[in-house]
DNA sequence: GCAAGGTC
């Protein structure tokens, strides 16, 4: 029996449309890397019996990048980028082995079914799914078609069903299009983000952000929330008056009247109209109108919808946001989150998600109401053909989501609910009045049926009092008409829904991106986030943007993201060449770099209003090697020493404390050391400023300390100090932390492991001489003579940490603790209680330590 | 160390 590989663009939809199309009847299992699954049934294809495997990717197979020469800094001029620069594809996320998984799937099958999203990203996966599966598929017999694309425009039965019988093939051009968009992203962004970097952090040393990075997506977000900053410095208030008339409607009850001119800007045209109409006794009704007016339920909700509301009204940022409805979705309690669909299938099942909701304490009235009359059908919105709009699947409760969960899935809830419920009808009078020669108008809103404002309250329309019934003709007595001096005001700092709404209406980036780019601008140091989720730019933002309009502003244009997008079209459509438009548009944005690096002196001028030379940076830590002179220690990111007589700079491991190492210097280059510390419970080793920033040997790499410098003599170096290979890592070894006592500490100098040797020891030392049964380092110990853990009077004691059976009950086994808890990565575990963290001596299976002269070597390679 | 786009 021949085998069909099919593949769809995430787990969760070849799981649906393998349940649909083996009509439930099919065998899952997980695949090698524990994330995609595999689905198996039999059924009919091109005529014959055969084996479906539906299967997916994660997203996007490759990635781009050049080659890895080309991303050393300091060796390559960001010019170069533009063209020199090879690039090449690699994996987009190596920990899911995704090249590997899709050819052990595929080894043997005879066809292949593409059901990535029907998008020109999904089309790019397509071809980067070929790339992996086709050379290990049986060959086809000449002629027969082997490869085909499904193409559907929403996950339901019938959608699912058409697409398999109407296959088509992969769209070529669609593919090239991302490539190209690819390709430029990389080189103009990495470009303009290494040039702009360099350049200001040559020198400034407080600009705060480690990076000063340029993109065709963050760079105009950035550019909205400062054109709306300039727009508030630059207002100036005016002036302008309103007249207010009020007329008694009945005995206790008056009515406050609005001008038709609104508002004038003139005091003595404004005192005019006063002199007019103030004089009058009555007010004459003109006209009397009653409308029945309607507020439309919402459109189904779609993921940038979401995020606004999640930012305006539940202060949500959007990639919090994004993060809680993942989690919701994962756990089966929302539909897939990203989509830009506000459109149901007309197949769309709405009642079942109702009924889930109509035993719920919060809404069980309505929905069960909405049940038994009969649900309203959603407005018509936008079919995008992704997926369905943001649906809840199954009740849940504030307990059983905690707070920031259950707000989030309680907003989509009402939201879907409204969707399915009437409009909110109301009545609207509106009486027309003439005070002398000026007009006056009056409305009111009367509530007919609340309809969706019921489950949605924070859309009611505002309680008012009904208008008087009156007809053409009528007058009512004038209490009274006064004149209101008011000021324009500035408009306030743009809020993080208005850039959601500035972003797509520009079409820059997508429903899944966008929060990414809200969070670049705040993480760079751009902006920052103020009350009421309002974006105020940085002076580094204000500067930057500033100096993009100085030199180029096309650079900082919202237009930028569009015209590259109207270029990368005509290749998905076929109307140009993929090398051409590629070429073309490299070469336009190499002439703005060029332009760019030429007039940087504009920005800088900017930039020097705002921020102070390295040189008038930072307190003065420790000496350079080369002049003996202070140099000083800048501690804003990102931190380094600055030499200011020889000019020079060396940055230092971020996300720590530097301190003088005690006037100790290095032997290679007579610059003084600083330890490096990442908090009281963390790691600490000695530093050479110099060899951190130019590694004195060919082994070891940039940014590291002397805890893998293979110096031989000298007393910090690995060599001296290394005790033998990582308990837990592959390269790394265990090294003695010469400052950790009294609490000795052996740390990793690759991992975050760190074990504690001995606490009341007050020397302990890296003996010469090695284990007989794991070739450790031995360490010499000198125990505090009132509290020896040694039997007897002994304060002295040789051995090896991992054999030694007196040592063994001291060490124990920890992960370092980085400085703050959310600079821990994911599933790492942490130190444990004492005890079970321990090594296991000499327990079968598990790893011994190299021996120390082994592990050594390894660096030497 | 950099972009933007998928997705986990």
């Amino acid at each position: 029996m021949k085998t069909v590989l099919m593949v769809a663009e995430k787990p969760s939809l070849a799981q649906s449309i393998a349940r649909i199309l083996s009509r439930g009847s099919m065998s899952s299992r997980k695949g090698l890397n524990g994330t995609c699954s595999v689905h198996e049934y039999t059924g009919t294809f091109t005529g014959q019996l055969v084996r479906f495997k539906m299967t997916s990717v994660c997203g996007h197979v490759m990635t781009l990048d050049f080659l890895g020469k080309y991303n050393k800094w300091d060796k390559v001029d960001p010019a170069e980028l533009f063209s020199q620069a090879p690039t090449e594809k690699k994996e987009a996320n190596p920990k899911l082995n995704m090249v590997k998984f899709l050819q052990v799937e595929g080894k043997g099958c005879d066809y292949i079914v593409l059901w990535l999203d029907c998008d020109k990203e999904g089309e790019n996966i397509c071809f980067e799914v070929l790339d992996a599966v086709l050379p290990v598929m049986n060959q086809a017999h000449s002629g027969e078609k082997t490869v085909f694309r499904a193409r559907f425009s929403s996950i339901t039965d019938t959608d699912i069903c058409t697409a398999m019988v109407r296959l088509g093939e992969p769209d070529h051009n669609e593919a090239l299009s991302v490539d190209a968009r690819q390709e430029l992203d990389l080189r103009i962004g990495c470009a303009f983000t290494r040039f702009q970097t360099k350049y200001f952090q040559g020198k400034y040393g407080n600009l705060d952000s480690s990076l000063i990075s340029f993109g065709p997506c963050q760079t105009p977000t950035l550019g909205f929330c400062v054109e709306r900053h300039d727009k508030i410095q630059s207002f100036k208030p005016e002036t302008y008056w309103v007249l207010q008339a009020k007329v008694d409607a009945d005995k206790d009850r008056s009515l406050l009247l609005d001008w038709d001119r609104v508002r004038v800007f003139d005091r003595e045209i404004a005192q005019m109209f006063l002199n007019m109409t103030k004089l009058e006794k009555e007010a004459q009704v003109e006209t009397m109108s009653r409308k029945e007016k309607a507020k439309q339920r919402p459109l189904a909700l779609n993921t940038v919808e979401m995020l606004r509301v999640a930012s305006s009204s539940l202060g949500m940022g959007p990639q919090h946001a994004m993060q809680t409805a993942e989690r919701l979705y994962t756990q089966g309690y929302i539909s897939y989150p990203r989509t830009e669909t506000t459109h149901y299938p007309e197949s769309f099942d709405l009642k079942g998600p109702l009924r889930q909701q109509a035993n719920h304490p919060y809404w069980a009235d309505t929905v069960k109401r909405l049940l038994a009359e009969g649900i309203n059908r959603p407005r018509k919105g936008h079919d995008a053909g992704d997926h369905p709009p943001i649906t809840p699947m199954k009740s849940a409760t504030e307990a059983e989501l905690g707070g920031e969960a259950w707000r989030l899935y309680e907003y989509i809830t009402r939201h879907f609910i409204a969707t399915v419920s009437h409009d909110c009808k109301y009545l609207q009078s509106t009486i027309s009045f003439r005070i002398g020669p000026e007009r006056f108008t009056c409305t009111g809103k009367t509530v007919i049926s609340p309809g969706f404002t019921e489950i949605m309250p924070w859309q009611s329309v505002p309680l008012e009092e009904s208008l008087p019934t009156c007809q053409r003709g009528d007058t009512f007595a004038v209490a009274e008409v006064k004149m209101l001096e008011k000021q324009t005001s500035p408009p306030d700092y743009l809020t993080e829904a208005e850039l959601i709404t500035l972003m797509e209406k520009h079409g820059i980036g997508t429903d899944a991106s966008i929060p990414v780019h809200i969070n670049n601008i705040c993480q760079r140091n751009y902006v920052v986030v103020e009350s009421g989720r309002r974006l105020k730019p940085t002076n580094l933002g204000i500067v930057l943007v500033h100096g993009y309009y100085k030199i180029d502003a096309e650079l900082v244009l919202p237009t930028i993201r569009s015209a590259v997008e109207k270029q990368l079209n005509l290749i998905a459509q076929g109307k140009a060449d993929y090398r051409q438009v590629l070429g073309h548009t490299l070469d336009v944005f190499k002439r703005k770099f060029h332009y760019f690096v030429d007039s940087i002196a504009g920005m800088d001028e900017l930039m020097e209003v705002s921020f102070s030379p390295l040189a008038a940076t930072g307190k003065p830590l420790s000496r350079c090697g080369k002049c003996h002179r202070f140099m000083k220690y800048i501690q804003a990111k990102p931190s380094r020493l600055h030499c200011s007589h020889c000019d020079e700079t060396y940055t230092l491991p971020q996300n720590g404390t530097i301190k003088l190492y005690k006037e100790l210097r290095c032997p290679l280059d007579d610059f003084e050391l600083v330890l490096w510390s990442s908090g009281s419970r963390g790691k600490s080793y000695p530093l050479c400023p110099y060899c951190s920033n130019h590694p004195p040997f060919r082994d070891m790499k940039k940014g590291t300390g002397c805890n893998e410098c293979t110096h031989p003599t000298c007393q910090h170096s690995l060599s001296m100090l290394g005790i033998g290979q990582c308990v837990e890592c592959e390269s790394g070894v265990l090294v003695l932390d010469p400052t950790s006592g009294p609490k000795w500490r052996v740390a990793c100098n690759r991992c975050n492991v760190v074990a504690h040797c001995f606490e009341n020891a007050h020397r302990v030392r890296v003996s010469a001489d090695t284990c007989s049964t794991c070739e450790a380092a031995l360490l010499d110990v000198d125990f505090n003579k009132a509290r020896s853990p040694l039997p007897g009077d002994g304060t002295q004691h040789t051995g090896c940490v991992f054999c030694d059976p007196v040592f063994q009950e001291l060490v124990e086994l920890k992960h370092a603790a980085s400085c703050h808890p959310m600079h821990r990565g994911p599933g790492r575990r942490q130190g444990r209680g004492r005890g079970r963290g321990r090594r296991p001596a000499g327990k079968p299976g598990t790893r011994r330590p190299k021996d120390k002269m082994s592990a050594l070597a390894a660096y030497f390679v």
